[in-house]
DNA sequence: TTGTATGCGTTATCAC
DNA sequence: GTGATAACGCATACAA
């Protein structure tokens, strides 16, 4: 005959056992433990371990309108630039005693748009947002309502928000800086397809402003679908038509899987034909001879993400202009990028 | 002078605009829409949709108990295993109208306490426990206070609670079963420090197991901290002990990538010494000549610990004994469980 | 220093 | 069918 959900015990039951108000429990879970003479205090403690209190969040974010609560958008929670980024903005709102709510979206804006009203209903303070694709009417009318928002990695022209993530034009220009000074003369740039994803549009767009600025480097750019064999296709004709010394770069950690293994598929091996990669993955070091990247610093940017999201709600409505965060990738070298010796290269030491 | 957090609107003002009651209005979000009249709907439904009204998650639960909310405890977020895992649970949560809480606890018990107390104030209505190692006191008395658990992968013997994993005796047995058909005869099972985790221990105690009941194949176990070079030294000693052909067989994602990295370190092939990993890694098949694994059904697993969490909820009270839900892996065979043909094996087609 | 009274947005209970 | 009204658990003026 007991209730069939868990009984929590509650402010008041405190109040009655300890012989006090539930004001006075109320300060004592509200950080104002010291306006309370030592005696309250004392019984008001046992009182609540005794039963076993732990305050309601839920109503106390009713009442003062703070939830406590924030949201994070996640585009692909299986991908590991997501998940690292996540560990960062998780690290960082348990510290600032806040807790995380996370969506998954599956890059499917119906599914953004179902989580995004789902958030809000849940009153998140505010929301950082890892975008599907195209912002949403949810979006902009959460934004319009005044929730902070901030946009991690993806970001949206339309939408007026902070924005952290990687410098995307840099890490490009590392890129082919490296490929170049390993002697690779022709590059293939290849990316999941651009669509509306920013990162992959920057990327891509830098990459062709830095080849038409380059006379001793050519280049082509591709994005096709990464399941079935487009990929393998697409670098046999490429390493046909544009002689060597020739390298890939990846746009994403999906694609260096897929270009490592249509490389292999091919017979090819790494260095001969070059392979770097934007996006550290675990097992880079482990493919002979190693696979060079650029390591993006995932959970400085989560980090970040929550930071910019608090000096947000910080302020108030100070209405200060969006902010933008950019952060550098670390060059990881490996074999990948290191043309093996031929005849013609006996300078190198 | 408006609010510096972003105004909700409330129940109260959709149905001053429609012309109707809070009762009313409440009825239309609370799923009792057949009961109103056409009329009322509609203007209800305009009311709502011109201020933006969202039901406020909150402030139903305050009042219902009911909030809708299922919290995940998770030992490594950057665990790919858990991760998936959680993907599984995620969905499943969505589909049947929860919200999920995540919380990392980055196999530490203070932090998994920590976590513990947070998503208990958030009232969640029940709790997927990825367990750091042993039982918190506040896992304890959150089940004892009839809040509903289940135990994922991990489990804890002095906890009465449902639980949903892989079942490990049946996967190292097909581990063992494999490398012996293979030709394998001495095997290194490899493991994290086994501690307290549950699953580690089942595949460790099953294969000593095993090994005993099979005179023809004899084997060692470790289980080394996986940073450092301990791994390389165990595994040279061991190969150089064992006589071939000799396999190690990996407990988990992180023990194989290890593993990997050792042997390519000692200039090892893969087959020439066996290699089997428990969890199926992106890059198993990068690696040549491939890493043969045997694949968690993780999103299922995911899944069913959600269901089991709903199905508790649903019971009430009606206290059923817990139940334990194990799944079975898959084996991928590759090239690292293949021997090399040698002189001695002209048997092989 | 401590307590009283009120309201947060919603649902549940009861009337009409 | 529809609508008042009282909880839900807590925080916060305000009063003592």
């Amino acid at each position: 005959m007991s209730a069939p959900t868990s009984r929590h015990p509650t402010i008041l039951e405190v109040a009655r056992e300890a012989g006090a108000s539930k004001t006075s429990v109320s300060r004592y879970f509200g950080g104002e433990r010291e306006r309370l003479s030592p005696a309250l205090r004392q019984r008001i403690g046992e009182a609540a371990r005794k039963l076993g209190y732990r305050p309601n969040q839920i109503a106390r974010g009713l009442k003062g309108g703070r939830s406590r609560l924030l949201g994070m958008l996640v585009a692909d929670i299986r991908n590991s630039y997501s998940v690292a980024v996540m560990h960062g903005v998780e690290q960082a709102c348990r510290e600032q005693g806040y807790s995380l709510l996370v969506a998954n979206t599956g890059n499917d804006p119906a599914q953004e748009r179902t989580h995004l009203s789902l958030l809000a209903s849940y009153r998140v303070e505010g929301l950082m947002i890892n975008a599907a694709g195209q912002p949403t009417r949810e979006l902009q009318a959460m934004a319009a309502q005044g929730l902070p928002l901030v946009l991690v990695d993806r970001w949206l022209e339309e939408l007026e928000a902070d924005r952290v993530g990687l410098d995307n034009a840099l890490a490009v220009d590392m890129a082919i800086d490296h490929l170049s000074a390993q002697g690779y003369r022709h590059l293939l740039f290849l990316s999941e397809p651009v669509g509306l994803a920013s990162p992959r549009q920057q990327r891509w767009q830098r990459f062709e402003q830095r080849l038409s600025e380059e006379p001793a480097l050519d280049g082509e750019r591709h994005d096709p679908a990464l399941d079935g064999s487009a990929v393998g296709a697409l670098l046999k004709a490429f390493l046909a038509r544009a002689g060597r010394p020739a390298a890939v770069l990846c746009a994403n950690g999906n694609v260096t899987l897929a270009a490592t293994r249509a490389l292999q598929a091919l017979g090819l091996s790494l260095g001969e034909v070059g392979l770097l990669g934007i996006d550290e993955l675990d097992w880079c070091s482990l493919v002979p001879p190693g696979i060079t990247t650029l390591a993006q610093p995932t959970e400085t940017i989560g980090r970040a993400a929550v930071q910019q999201l608090l000096a947000r709600l910080d302020d108030g409505g100070a209405a200060l202009p969006p902010r933008h965060t950019l952060f550098s990738p670390t060059l990881i070298a490996r074999g990948s990028t290191r043309l093996p010796a031929t005849d013609n290269d006996k300078e190198t030491p």
